[in-house]
This record gives structure tokens, sequence and C-alpha cells, in this order.
DNA sequence: AACCCGTGGCT
DNA sequence: TAGCCAAGGGT
């Protein structure tokens, strides 16, 4: 079975840019980036985070702000801030190199078994099994799993052990996850490509379509939440998340969630007042969208405000700041606050415009 | 142990 | 379309 697995790992194998390296470094960035996210979203990020950051001092030194602007889109941002942490840690007791020990890999925030297995493989060949979503997948149909994989955690990871190539395990575990990728599917697999296909027992059942088993997610309950783009002169009021919160470290405009018999405009004002201690009025509705997260979806009223009175002080949040519009890119932002940008700045442009045919009507 | 954490692609 | 899923980890 190894020597199937490697063979069809030969011809078929995916050519993805962390595999050109055994910097344990490139390989772990490349490892954390890859946690519950598609390959094809990770590669730009990769690519520009080891531009910027290209060791682990380099990373250790950067500003919090900078890894957050980095990893700006990729979601889960505790991942980016675990991978900050775990450098600096790395600084102080390794003197900045990444070890070779599964225990010691293991202490750092952010670095699982899955993630620990898949580094020490691939930078070092050491034979440490994996379990992520591609084994998982290939292992329940490998056995016919007859209960959901996240039911029988310890019999897929004593399977990855068993199935591991001791002798070349950086290119089997590889191998593993690319047959998982690309021939053994979520839907649809291509039982016809499979090296495994003769001792698949799911595909020797005529289970292959149905297996791993799934269990049902629980609906998504929906939020209704209002924000405020507050503006002073030409500038805009932006708040850092609290460290404890959703989305900790990113940026925000001002708001929260409509509470019942309150309208949008008045639960910004609400807002506004509760997390910045200041009095803003509203000037008029700029955008609703909607946004999907793990666990909730939000329909997100965005209006455009007037600062009236009062201090902006952190109450509610870590930081806050008046910045201009041109410096709205500096700052990581949340998907769903990204999406209000074009709004805003179309808005934006749209007063300069009124203006502009303002004074040249009456020179 | 169950729940929390983002986003994009695919069907 | 709405749900599913992705190189999971922390608590």
């Amino acid at each position: 079975m190894r020597e199937s697995l490697g063979r069809w790992y030969r011809a078929h194998g995916r050519d993805l840019p962390w595999r050109h390296t055994q910097d344990p470094y490139a390989i772990w960035v490349s490892e954390v980036m890859l946690q519950q996210t598609q390959v094809a979203t990770v590669i730009p990020y990769f690519q520009r985070w080891m531009q910027a950051l290209p060791r682990i001092p380099d990373l250790a030194a950067a500003p919090q702000q900078r890894v957050l602007k980095l990893w700006e889109g990729l979601g889960y941002y505790r991942r980016a801030l675990n991978l900050h942490k775990a450098a600096q840690i790395l600084m102080q007791e390794q003197q900045g190199t990444f070890p070779t020990d599964l225990e010691t890999v293991l202490a750092l925030p952010g670095i699982g078994r899955t993630t620990a297995g898949g580094i020490l493989s691939a930078a070092f060949n050491q034979p440490v099994p994996i379990l992520d979503g591609n084994v998982k997948r290939v292992l329940a149909r490998l056995v016919a799993l007859q209960h959901p994989p996240a039911q029988c955690l310890p019999l897929l990871w004593q399977l990855s052990e068993q199935v591991l190539d001791p002798v070349q395990p950086r290119r089997f575990n590889q191998a593993l996850m690319d047959l998982g990728a690309t021939v053994c599917r979520p839907k649809q697999p291509r039982c016809g490509e499979c090296p495994w296909q003769a001792e698949c027992s799911a595909y020797n059942r005529g289970q292959h379509h149905q297996l791993p088993m799934s269990v049902p997610r629980p609906s998504r309950p929906h939020k209704q939440i209002a924000v405020a783009i507050v503006l002073r002169g030409k500038e805009i009021l932006i708040d850092q998340r609290l460290e404890t919160s959703m989305l900790s470290g990113l940026w925000e405009f001002p708001g929260g969630k409509i509470e019942p018999g309150e309208t949008a405009a008045e639960c910004v004002v609400r807002e506004v007042k509760e997390e910045i201690g200041i009095d803003i009025e509203v000037v008029t509705e700029l955008a609703t969208i909607e946004h999907a997260y793990t666990h909730f979806t939000i329909t997100l009223i965005a209006f455009i405000c007037r600062y009236l009175s009062g201090e902006a002080r952190p109450l509610q949040c870590t930081e806050v700041r008046w910045v201009r519009p041109a410096e709205l890119s500096k700052f990581p932002f949340p998907g769903a606050n990204q999406k209000l940008f074009p709004y805003l700045h179309a808005w934006l442009a749209e007063q300069r415009g009124a203006l502009d045919s303002e004074s040249s009507r009456d020179p």
C-alpha cells in the first residue's frame, strides 16, 4: 500500500510552494495558514508572508499590527496571534530556531497534533502521524468507519500511525493529504484513480459515496448589526476589538447588535456612547450587507454619522483612533467591515464632487 | 466534552 | 440557494 501510494504521489502529487523548502519555519507558517483553509486560498498569503517575514526573528520582532495585516482576510485571526507569540517564545527559549522534538513543538501555542506532525514530517522527515480533514476521510473510507470520524479520533490516530511509512514519512504524509484532496474527495470521489481502491472497504461495499458519516450542523442564528462611520472633519473613527472577543486585535467601525424595540439608527448612537463615550448623530444610511460567520450570520447596516461632543475613549475596546480615509487600509479589518469600504469611498467621492461643483458655481 | 473561532469556494 | 467543507486548536 505504501508503494502504490508513493507511485501515485510521484505522478499526481501537487506542486505547492512550501514543498520547495525544508525550512521548518516556512513549513510551520504554511501548516498554520492551512488550518481549516483551502490550499488555493493560502498560496498568495504564504508568498506574501514569507517575503515580509522570512525568518523567525523577523516574525518575533514584528508589531502585532503588521502580523494581523498580513493575515487580513484569512480568518481565524487567533492563528496569527498564536504564531506571533510562538515566535517570541522560540526567541526566548530556543535562540530563534525551530525545535525538533514533538513535545516541545506541541507546547507552542497554535500547534496541535496534526500541525506538529505535519511540520516534523515535512521539515525533518520524522515519522509522526497526522490527522487532518483529508486523512480522516481517507482512513474512514479505507476501513468503512460506520461512525462520524469525530467520534472515533483515537482509532483514527492509531490508523494514521499504523499506515505511516517509517522510511519515508515526509513523502507519505504529503501523499495521504493529496490523495484526500484530489481523489478521495468529500463529494464525487474519483475511486477509479485511487491507488488504494482494491484495499478500500468503503469502495468494496459500495459505500464510498455515503462515507464518512456526517453529523448535521445546527442552523446558524441570524443577528441584526448596526455600525457607525463617524466623521469629524476629514477623519473617521475606528476602534480595535478587545483581546477577549471574537476578531480580537482587528479594527472596526463601532456598533453592535440591534436590541428589541430599537431602530438601527438608535442602536449606533447608543453603542458609540457605550463603547467610545462620545455623542453622535446619524447623517444618512450608507449600505446594508450580509455576512456569514462560522456560527451565525448577520445583516449589517452602516450609517454615516457626525461627531457631536465628548472625548473618544476606549471604554469597551482596546484602542480608539481618528484616521483619514486613505489611512484605513493600513489597519486590519474583518471581512464584514471590508465590504463597506467601496460604499464609503464612493460616498466620500460623491461628497467631494458636490463640494467641487458648489465652489465652481460660486468662485 | 462541547463550544468557539472567519472566510471563500463549490454544488 | 443554503449548506457543506477546508492541512484544527484552544478552552
